[in-house]
DNA sequence: GTTAGCATGTAAGGAGTTACATGATTTT
DNA sequence: AAAATCATGTAACTCCTTACATGCTAAC
């Protein structure tokens, strides 16, 4: 039971897997896959990363040179953090994993920008995995909504109908990377294919709701 | 600095504004609002309800008959919960606050479910704080994202462009709310209006896109 | 007869935050 | 000269979860 939804751990280790970085940089990056937006306190961080280091996944060494593309001098001595061999194999065995932990809200979005890291199969389970997680859920929310309408008030309804929305969004979002997903593995067998990503969003030149999007109540 | 950012107390004692109720029914409506979805646990709710009772602002009585609409007969014996004067008098407080507590992520739900028993112009204020509060975001988000757009690999991409859409889908979410409120107090300025609320997808038969909003990079 | 739902609670622990402590460098 | 950004860390605390403990009733 220790750990069991550790998000920082696994993000820590894919961003060194990427190159190797002092906790500052680190921080910035993952504030932009977890949870978005919210800010990663150092009072999580920094600890976190002398654990990994006790368990000898990654080593910090001190550095003063440029470590980033960055041309800067003497700052505090920083601290820069590279995997281990230990550490390398421990990353693709968390990347290979593909259980319910993986697509749980608390984990989905690391494990998804972990993505370029993890073979097709992991990741079509992990995609799948998410949006029968999601479809459940609706399912359930639908059930208590049309049983609890009546005697909700407007404001809770609305607000219940826009959290419905948004999941349902979540799930035509998983439709298209999972039709993606199946195109690429598919053209990969016939042709001798580019390994192609998952971004469905990247074309669409037209401003807006142009494409014959469903009217959905 | 103690209970910052509790949203239990507030949603139950809201909840209890509406009726009476025992422990069990109040984690079942919890449910719905809290999170939208996610299972509010025991372990939070009963000392939760204790810590208030020991405040006096509910009181707590064993009950063997039936409370809900369900006729049903001895479970085990439920302790109902109701509010008491100043439980009622510390509510009315909390629902007339508008500060940026109101509007961030953790409790913006709890209030705006509650905006039933929330006067019109501490509405408008906590529905533009959130506004205001998200726009913010996106133009932190984007400006990062567009400085980093290179050194993203395309996962990581596509997760951050559909967390900015999923905001941006808020962000416009919350206009129509705003519209809808600011629309209300000037027909109630006008006539002698009835108190109707804020649900914009109550109507809107047209699709989308035609109302003359800004194209935004 | 056993699973599921009703109903209330406690104890231990986990994952994170805020506040504090320190100090250099760059920008305004 | 002040404010922001860079950089690393610790201690205390908070909110919430999981696991445990108990027991009754309804449905399958």
């Amino acid at each position: 039971m220790r750990g069991r939804s550790d998000v920082l751990e696994p993000a820590i280790l894919g961003l060194l897997a990427g190159s190797p970085m002092h906790g500052y940089e680190l921080r910035k990056r993952l504030n932009l896959v977890l949870g978005s937006f919210r800010a990663l306190s150092y009072g999580s961080l920094y600890p976190c990363l002398k654990s990994l280091a006790e368990r000898g996944w990654i080593i910090g060494e001190e550095s003063t040179t440029a470590v980033t593309e960055r041309a800067l001098a003497s700052h505090r001595a920083r601290i820069v953090y590279q995997l281990t061999a230990d550490g390398k194999e421990h990353l693709q065995q968390l990347l290979a994993s593909s259980g319910p932990a993986a697509w749980e809200d608390e984990n989905f979005d690391v494990r998804f920008s972990l993505f370029g890291q993890t073979d097709a199969e992991t990741r079509l389970r992990i995609l799948e995995g998410r949006r029968s997680r999601l479809t459940e859920r609706l399912e359930t929310v639908r059930q208590a909504f049309a049983r609890a309408r009546e005697r909700m008030d407007e404001y809770t309804l609305e607000l219940q109908r826009h959290g419905l929305e948004q999941v349902e969004r979540e799930v035509r979002w998983l439709d298209e990377l999972i039709d993606n997903e199946r195109g690429v593995s598919r053209a990969r067998n016939r042709s001798g294919g580019r390994p192609a990503v998952a971004t469905p969003h990247a074309e669409a030149p037209t401003p807006a709701d142009t494409s014959p999007k469903k009217e959905r109540g």
